[in-house]
RNA sequence: CGGGGCGUAGCGUAGUGGCUAGCGCGCCUGCUUUGGGAGCAGGAGACCGGGAGUUCGAAUCUCCCCGCCCCGACCA
């Protein structure tokens, strides 16, 4: 039985001044945690309960599964992370550090490189795959800037597991296991939760997935058809488009257009000289863009701004992408900046990508790569050839789903969980190889899923609390009821005493609040801030024979009698 | 790493060159109170982020450093 009398715990009637989201405001004042540095947290009882109920969950959904639970240290050699070329990749992210014998150490970031030897070490025949194996650990990474207090910070508890597989079925078959067990995962927290297509980004592979848990201030942005519930990360997002259907163009045409060298006054020109009907979305725009040391052409509407995190994760090997600079443009001699049309491209030897919404056969206003001068009816497939297509347009609330073309959504979320096939990036790497049934040596495929535990406590904070208080759904909660007895009254208190003593010998996780001196209006509010999803009043009813029993969540409140109390509120609570 | 802001008691804050650094919450003692963060009285608690400087005198001005928060870049 938790007792507040004697928990180590102080609520705080102010906000913390360097709090802003809820969660983490909440979980401070209700005395949860307390910060220890910038994105490094303590965890106090109340806080403590919580996190174990959730480790709790993800570690029974995770046995339920048939994942076998393994665990590393946190404290790592440099060795395995230099022959996966992750000890330069990670760059500064990672927590470096030495030994007295000056070799270098790091601070586990993420543990793929340890469960590929765990497995080299112990299988070596296809005959012991399929094996998926987990943990539940501390992870380190000196991000650049923590936030949002333990949504994003630079020590968190973290579950990951790994699949090992022969070939590409069983990681699919993997993956889905994995999915599935998310999918129950989340659900039992109470998370409402989307799952969203994602690129696989810098660990390679190739099919990902996100769990999200909507919220407003989350960091990650996504995109969400409200109608038939299709999800995307952004740079995942996929363009729908029709098939050029319009009249054959008139011939290309080079106007004048002085002054011109963005869109907006291109527009404005077209309409002055043309009669009008032009909008920027008839103009194409001619992002000039470094892919590592490649100058390539991304051709967009002229309405829309290219995305460069969608495009870099669009090119595939490409490590970086930047916008051209002055410097670059020296070395292009014939791009004219603000006219630049891909006509010529072919001839200035620079890729050209483009938008899907540049179909095949349509036709465009762009530069005409002279200085004050534009063409129009530049048609694609006749003037100029694209490349390749791609997803590098910024992607807007109000474009079109490409399931079901109603308009999607852009919405905010909290990042709870991440499965990929990772394939045979690391195995390969570390030489992680079985034996096949013809006796000869494969390269085992791997898949990657993790689930953010610490960060799920801000989750369900932030999806769930009020203005108030926290308000835990029951299974995570540090208790399942909160007793409060008001007054000094010794009837009052044997009650109390009494109802808390039967209700944990049914089973229930009991709080009850046996403070001598607050006031009852002191140990309400208390109450509705720690987020205990059942609070019972032993007060000034009792002389009545009534007690009073609130749902936190609802602020439903009703008398019941003390004589059956026990067993009302067990059928309540577990209801 | 760019831009903005902030460091004064456990928490929230006032104090822009002048005496012993003020207030609220919380904490301790006593009395009163006890269904919505109670009242009265008394008390403990601060090397004013650190260092150097300017000055008769610095929480206050200057410089350097450190830490923290927010936006952006970044992020298995």
């Amino acid at each position: 039985m938790l007792r507040m009398s004697t928990l180590l715990l102080r609520t705080l009637r102010d906000d913390p001044a360097d709090a802003e989201v809820a969660s983490h405001r909440l979980l401070v004042r209700a005395g949860y945690v307390r910060r220890i540095s910038a994105g490094i947290y303590s965890w106090l009882p109340l806080g403590y309960l919580t996190f174990r109920n959730i480790e709790r969950v993800v570690r029974e959904e995770m046995d339920a599964a048939g994942f076998q639970e393994v665990h590393f240290p946190s404290l790592l050699p440099r060795e395995p992370y230099e022959q996966t070329n992750r000890w330069e990749q990670y760059g500064s992210d990672l927590f470096r550090l030495k030994d007295r014998k000056d070799n270098d150490y790091l601070l586990g970031p993420t543990h793929e490189e340890m469960f590929t030897l765990m497995v080299k070490g112990e299988y070596s025949s296809y005959k012991d795959l399929p094996l998926s194996i987990y943990q539940i650990q501390t992870k380190f990474r000196d991000e650049p800037r923590p936030r949002s207090g333990i949504i994003r910070g630079r020590e968190f508890v973290m579950k990951d597991s790994y699949s090992f597989d022969i070939d590409d079925v069983g990681l699919e078959i993997s993956y889905q296991k994995h999915r599935d067990a998310y999918v129950k995962t989340f659900t039992r927290l109470g998370l409402s939760f989307n799952i969203v297509s994602a690129m696989a980004g810098a660990m390679g592979g190739s099919k990902s997935e996100e769990f999200l848990a909507p919220c407003p201030t989350g960091e990650d942005t996504y995109v969400l058809c409200e109608k038939c519930g299709y999800a995307a990360n952004v740079e995942a997002m996929t363009t729908k488009v029709a098939a050029y259907s319009g009249d054959a163009p008139a011939t290309l045409e080079v106007f004048d257009s002085p002054d011109t060298p963005t869109i907006d006054s291109l527009v404005e020109l077209l309409n002055k000289t043309f009669g009008g009907g032009y909008t920027a979305d008839k103009t194409l725009k001619n992002v000039m863009v470094m892919a590592d040391k490649k100058a390539i052409s991304v051709l967009v509407p002229g309405d829309r701004e290219v995305d460069l995190k969608r495009l870099g994760a669009n090119l595939s090997g490409v490590q970086e992408v930047r916008l051209f600079e002055d410097e670059d443009f020296t070395n292009f001699p014939g791009l004219v900046k603000g006219y630049i049309g891909p006509q010529d491209a072919k001839k200035f030897g620079i890729t050209i990508y483009a938008d899907p919404r540049i179909v095949a056969g349509s036709h465009w206003v762009t530069g005409a790569n002279a200085k004050d001068k534009h063409a129009r009816f530049v048609t694609n497939g006749r003037d100029f050839t694209v490349d390749a297509y791609i997803e590098a347009a910024e992607v807007r609330a109000g474009d079109l789903c490409p399931k079901c073309d109603s308009p999607v959504i852009i919405d905010r979320a909290i990042e709870i969980g991440h499965i990929f096939q990772l394939g045979r990036l690391y195995a390969q790497a570390l030489d992680l190889t079985v034996l096949d049934q013809n006796g000869k040596s494969q390269v085992v495929t791997m898949g990657s899923y993790g689930i953010g535990v610490s960060r799920a406590v801000a989750a369900i904070a932030e999806q769930t609390h009020d203005e108030i208080g926290l308000s835990w759904p029951r299974e995570i909660a540090p208790a399942d009821v909160h007793i409060v007895a008001t007054g000094k009254d010794e009837n009052i208190l044997e009650t109390a005493e009494k109802l808390a003593a039967d209700l944990e010998a049914k089973g229930l996780r009991v709080m009850l609040d046996d403070r001598k001196d607050p006031s009852a209006g002191v140990k309400f509010k208390d109450a509705e801030l720690i987020g205990i999803p059942f609070i019972v009043i032993v007060g000034k009813a009792l002389a009545e024979g009534k007690l009073e029993l609130r749902i936190r969540k609802s602020g439903e409140k009703c008398e019941i009698s003390a004589a059956s109390a026990v067993d009302e509120i067990y059928t309540v609570v577990t209801a």
